[in-house]
DNA sequence: CGGTTGGCAATACGACTGCAATGCGAAGGC
DNA sequence: GCCTTCGCATTGCAGTCGTATTGCCAACCG
């Protein structure tokens, strides 16, 4: 073989590019130049290694994946062994939290792709059923055990991200509903943060945040179409 | 003036149509052209009713918002002047959740905007802060009264909603998680559906269903894109 | 009846898209 | 020292995009 290259670090150099670009633009901006010019290469070379579109957005979804698993390790690692339930749980899910401006350039990324997947299902047959697990471990971190309050904290974190994204909630709100979560499922905490002080909603979005409105309708039917 | 022709009635057909197209096969499906086509018009028509994409993209964006607001409304109204909050929260939530085949595909649409105005925060400008006055009244609504757990119920509201659109959740298990959240903020109830029974974690997606690692990191990070 | 005006269709244009095909330099195998 | 093979750049192509422009038809005013 000719020259020697690492296949999968330029694999991987290419979706951080298309990543950018879809944190800053969206991804209806993501395109074969675009992502190259990006990457600072040639849109020959993206296509030299991603054969087809499909297949570059696929791998930049798994990587994206990949990236947030191992930032839950991380934090998780920082732990030491056997941490309490309740401190392993905030752990994680914090670090699943667009919390600061670098998290939430990736989450704006992985929205992207949840509404991208949700209209091409094939986009991700190959992804594990992580989420389906992660109820089990999280009602298994549970004082009441229970299958039910486990789903529900999961789908608080997801909503709290979602409203993170939106500029709803700020981080410290997110933080403190959060742990508002917690004191429910295991019992208050006399030293915790789950104070009620200080607490007041956003308002006046005018300065260009966000949406809010379709964020609270963000699951809403609208009949048909 | 000539013909007459009632302006408004034809922008909603023409956002019906937008809709229709955004939920089979997402926002970036979106064009003049196609929107013309399900709408059965001609795409110059389009154009005429709406000077810009932008420009029709926002009036969809509001139309959604608005159908949802008539939704909640009239699952409220069914219920008889002052329910008890515990009912009057869980008829508001369901509501907005994308519980059968017609609202997902509405939410699929909300999912899809939700990713659209992360990036492009002026076209949602017009709409009200609905987030901020939602979790005020579910505060009111709540035996403690505490905003973080209103904000968190909320977010657990928006959280269900993603997997459910992804396929992670099935309706009964987000309404069961609904109300274990709900027995959480109120205190259990003998006759309630707040049971265990029955909850098992949905596994093997294989056949075709929505991503579900995605999801797990919806609010992910990647470090930096 | 002529003219004006709104509703709508059709077309043209330049920019962009994904993708296939082609070319060329460089690095090893023989 | 060829010669294959890989890495990568360039170009071309057919198609779609958003938008501006043009033109026709129908309806109402005078």
């Amino acid at each position: 073989m000719p020259k020697k290259v690492d296949h999968d670090e330029r694999r991987r150099l290419i979706a951080d590019a298309l990543m950018r670009v879809a944190a800053e633009q969206g991804l209806e901006a993501v395109s074969l130049r675009h992502v190259a010019a990006a990457a600072g290469v040639s849109a020959g070379m993206v296509q030299h290694y991603f054969r087809t579109k499909d297949e570059m957005m696929s791998f930049a979804l798994s990587a994206v994946s990949e990236r947030s698993e191992a930032r839950v390790q991380a934090a998780v690692g920082a732990l030491g062994a056997d941490p309490p339930p309740r401190q392993l749980l905030r752990t994680m899910i914090a670090a699943l939290l667009p919390l600061d401006e670098a998290t939430r350039a990736d989450g704006r990324v992985a929205l992207a792709f949840l509404a991208y997947t949700a209209v091409r299902p094939a986009a991700s047959a190959e992804l594990h059923p992580t989420t389906a697990e992660f109820v089990h471990f999280i009602a298994s971190q549970l004082p009441s055990g229970e299958p039910h309050q486990a789903a529900g904290l999961l789908a608080l974190m997801e909503g709290l991200g979602v409203y993170l994204l939106g500029g709803q909630y700020e981080a410290e709100q997110a933080l403190d509903a959060l742990d508002a979560q917690l004191d429910l499922l295991f019992g208050p905490v006399p030293g915790g943060r789950a104070g009620t002080s200080g607490w007041e909603v956003r308002t006046g979005f005018a300065s260009g945040g966000a949406p809010l409105v379709e964020v609270g309708e963000e699951s809403e039917g609208v009949e048909r179409a």
